[in-house]
DNA sequence: TCAATCACG
DNA sequence: ACGTACGTGATTGAT
């Protein structure tokens, strides 16, 4: 069987791509839809052909022989979007990771490459595919020369194939035969002209009838049609030199052999970690476990030291050591000293590993050595003396915190990311060391591998702990990393650790109460509906409504009709069926996320232990999972009643400190508008201040339709307002919006002045910052489209204000924790919801402990503005509100 | 694995 | 003319 080689014509592949599939961006912010597209196409052209060799083709930034012989030429097409433009270098770099041959040159487009790749393979008696989204290439076909035209519509790729027959049965005329046609037809996507008034019609029966265009000038007073003689006689210069445009060249000056471009493992380390961070999540599986070795040299410098006498010269070194960086965990210690020098220190027994990093802490802890590691909160169990907030603040570098602090828009900070970025390193990922299982089992089948894997760890902080520390220093944040991030860590350990008790029999009993409610309503739809449906599927739910009971209005998602809250909600008060549809989500939601999901989390201690994250959010929020604790209910009674199920400790209480709309505040604060800043000294109620403002009304003659409408005002405002968002939460004309929009910067000038600031800013800068100097950038601010550039603008808007009400709950926590410290308290803070902490206390300190909530939050800034905030107590979370 | 939905600030 | 509020996470059904 003859070998096959297949040619990517990489320029229009990538062009198609681009333009057929809706715009993605990755975490960075880098466009990445055509790169997407192009591997999609690529992957199943590879899937079908099963090529021996493959090149992809890309046209230079050069002009070609067709430049100068027609100054026009391509004219129109130099400009590639920026969106576009991006993109091809990382494919570029992709391909290379790959291993695929590319080819591009000086003086040739793509075109004319593959064209002669695909003369020289099929000469050397290939099968040859030639990819391309351009019909020019049909000229190449031949029985042996396959063309494929992939064309992607709405996400969906299909491939038109074309040998010789094809052509000939598609175009009524041979290969050779469309460079005749191009020549008479000219092609406009090419800026190439043709013969005016020949239509590709008359074009095809010229062609058929005379051959080719010398021909047809030899005959032409055989062409009865007077206006296409005339026209075909006074242009025949014109239609020769359209032709030598549109012909390929076949025997281009290339070097390259194609044995040298035989396709070898594609699946490499390198692409992985590309496509990862491209964030082609359904690709990576392609490249896992198929990913080739990595240059695994730099494990070279590791070592395994377990007799008594070395670990303790080991630990003897780490005090005199200006800085050191280590992994711990249950089967042992790793220590890097410098990058020349990495130890693994194993436990003395599996899952002892206690003793071991005590030493090691006592070592550290009686000296001056600065400490970099690598998620510092999941090892502070076994370096517990890390946990205090100062040591934390002034001795220890996390580089996974310092990594999303200098990009929090990535997806996630895995030491292999990390490596790759700070440290130019590719090292071999856990995955590739040993598969999915634990640590520990590993540690008894593969040990030395274990210690490779912790060396590593240990070896990439030591690597990238400068390169990290300085750029968070040349970002201006390091006041805010050691100051704000890294003493946060052990409280957000202490909220893990202690977690909250909850109540599960209780919560079962709330939860078969909502089941029997669920089944009710479940056979009061299913009657009225007249079928059994699954209330559950929004596809089936839409049929049924706007489909089956002829409900109107229903406006579209991708798969059907949207049956979202707010489209419901405007039909429920004329369709009781609605609202039981309604009334049935808001039970099941209960159900499934809240009373069971929670009972599920209830660790033997019979407390929920969440997961605290902080390297999640853009703006430099925490969030909370496995459960999520942030989002338990509070807006609706219903579902509110959840919170009497988390309880303190016997004899303990809860206490809760809410900081009272602390990011109007901000606003306040950073805008300096006079009329805001007075308006929350005067300690009233700020939506209701803000309507008499707006509405121009008294104080005491603000309606609560004035004042609902005030406070959608100010929650616009945060969020980047605009008039059409603002008229859909308030159910209003988009004229009316504008309307309260403007009525409300006339009142407040200087919060204009100041968001328009913050956009302008971004705009040149590229990023926002908070009050204390946390960054987000802004990619999308440079975006050719409009959604995203308008997205760009309200997150401008929005970071700033929502970043500086997180770095202030983040420095009351540190606040609150070191003093019910210092002040020997055993309360302790348990949750944090954005704007809300939550403490446990023992009931007979709960004065003291209030206050100090109270004092801490509120101190925690001194703005222009006060950081009011509200404590109150109670023996659950239900009344501690 | 993704889209739709809905819980929170 | 475009088609939207900002920031999260869990569950469900459909693919």
């Amino acid at each position: 069987m003859s070998k096959k080689l297949v040619l990517i014509d990489g320029n229009s592949i990538i062009n198609r791509a681009f333009y057929g599939i809706r715009d993605l961006t990755n975490a960075a912010g880098l466009h990445t839809n055509a790169i997407y597209g192009f591997l999609n196409i690529m992957f199943r052209i590879m899937n079908e052909e099963e090529p021996d060799s493959l090149v992809i083709a890309f046209d230079v930034h050069e002009p070609t022989f067709r430049h100068k012989m027609y100054e026009a030429y391509k004219g129109t097409r130099k400009g590639m979007p920026d969106e576009l433009r991006e993109q091809v270098p990382y494919l570029k770099k992709l391909l290379a990771a790959m291993k695929i041959t590319t080819i591009e040159k000086g003086g040739y487009e793509a075109d004319d490459l593959l064209g002669t790749l695909a003369k020289r393979g099929e000469a050397a008696g290939y099968d040859v595919t030639l990819v391309s989204g351009d019909r020019d290439l049909l000229q190449i076909a031949t029985d042996k020369i396959l063309i494929r035209i992939p064309k992607t519509k709405g996400g969906k790729t299909e491939i038109e194939d074309y040998h010789t027959a094809d052509v000939i049965e598609k175009y009524g005329l041979t290969p050779l035969q469309i460079i005749e046609l191009k020549g008479l037809m000219g092609d406009s996507s090419d800026n190439i002209p043709g013969v005016p008034k020949i239509g590709e019609k008359t074009a095809t029966e010229l062609l058929q009838q005379f051959g080719c265009i010398d021909n047809l000038k030899n005959h032409i007073h055989e062409i009865t049609k007077k206006s296409v003689r005339d026209t075909l006689t006074e242009n025949f210069d014109m239609a020769i030199m359209s032709r030598k445009l549109a012909t390929i060249d076949t025997n281009a000056d290339i070097d390259l052999k194609i044995e040298d471009a035989a396709l070898g493992n594609i699946y490499t380390n390198e692409a992985y970690l590309i496509v990862k961070e491209l964030g082609f999540k359904n690709m990576l599986s392609r490249f896992e476990g198929a990913a080739t070795a990595v240059d695994d040299s730099y494990t070279d410098s590791f070592r395994i030291v377990s007799d008594a006498d070395s670990v303790q010269t080991v630990l003897d070194s780490v005090s005199k050591a200006e800085m050191v960086s280590f992994a711990a965990s249950p089967v042992g210690l790793a220590i890097s000293f410098s990058k020349e020098d990495t130890v693994f220190i194993p436990s003395p027994s599996p899952g002892a590993a206690e003793s071991l990093c005590e030493r090691f802490t006592q070592a550290v802890t009686g000296s001056e050595t600065d400490i970099c590691t690598f998620d510092l909160k999941s090892q502070l169990n076994l370096v517990p003396q890390f946990a205090a907030c100062d040591f934390a603040r002034e001795r220890v570098t996390d580089l996974c915190i310092g990594a999303y602090l200098c990009n929090p828009l990535k997806n996630d900070y895995s030491i292999e990311d990390v490596a790759n970025e700070y440290g130019n390193l590719v090292i071999k990922s856990r995955k590739e060391l040993f598969g999915k299982s634990e640590l520990i089992e590993s540690y008894m089948t593969e040990p030395e591998k274990v210690a490779e894997y912790m060396c590593t760890y240990a070896y990439v902080c030591m690597i990238c702990y400068r390169p990290v520390t300085d750029n968070i220093e040349s970002l201006g944040m390091t006041g805010l990393f050691r100051g704000i991030e890294m003493p946060l860590i052990p409280c957000l350990y202490d909220m893990e650790r202690l977690g909250i008790r909850l109540l599960p029999e209780e919560l079962r009993a709330y939860g078969n109460e909502l089941e029997a409610q669920i089944r009710e309503l479940e056979k009061d739809i299913h009657t009225e509906a007249g079928e059994e449906f699954n209330i559950n599927s929004p596809i089936q739910l839409g049929e049924i409504l706007f489909g089956k009971m002829g409900i109107p209005g229903g406006k579209k998602t991708k798969k059907g009709y949207s049956t979202a809250a707010d489209v419901l909600e405007k039909l429920a008060p004329d369709y009781p069926f609605v609202r039981k549809i309604l009334d049935y989500r808001a039970l099941a939601k209960l159900k499934s996320t809240y009373t069971d999901g929670l009972m599920a989390c209830v660790a033997s201690d019979g407390r929920i232990h969440s997961t605290f994250n902080q390297t999640i959010t853009a703006t430099g929020r925490i969030s909370s999972t496995e459960p999520n604790l942030q989002n338990i209910p509070a807006r609706m009674e219903q579902g509110r009643l959840i919170r009497k199920y988390f309880v303190p400790e016997d004899g303990k209480c809860f206490i809760d400190g809410d900081y009272s709309q602390i990011e109007l505040r901000i606003m306040a604060h950073l805008s300096k508008d006079e009329s805001l800043i007075e308006a929350f000294n005067s300690g009233a109620d700020i939506h209701a201040i803000t309507a008499s403002k707006v509405f121009h009304t008294a104080l005491s003659d603000v309606t609560p339709q004035m004042r609902r409408n005030a406070k959608a005002v100010n929650f616009g405002i945060i969020y980047g307002i605009s008039s059409f968002g603002l008229s859909e939460d308030l159910n209003i004309s988009r004229k009316e919006a504008k309307e309260f929009i403007e009525e409300y910067f006339a009142t407040f000038p200087k919060v204009k002045e100041y968001l328009d600031g913050c956009v302008d800013k971004a705009k040149r800068e590229g990023y926002v910052v908070t009050e204390f100097g946390r960054r987000r950038p802004l990619p999308e601010l440079s975006s050719s489209n409009f959604m995203q550039r308008s997205f760009g603008e309200r997150v401008a808007m929005n970071a700033p204000i929502q970043g500086t009400a997180a770095d202030i709950m983040k420095i009351a926590m540190i606040r609150v924790k070191t003093r019910l410290e210092r002040e020997g308290l055993a309360a302790r803070v348990i949750l944090q919801v954005h704007d809300e902490l939550l403490l446990e206390s023992p009931i007979d300190e709960r004065e003291r402990a209030e206050a100090i909530l109270h004092e801490e939050m509120e101190g925690a800034v001194s703005f222009s503005v006060p950081m009011l905030v509200e404590t109150s107590t109670g023996s659950n979370w239900y009344e501690a509100k």
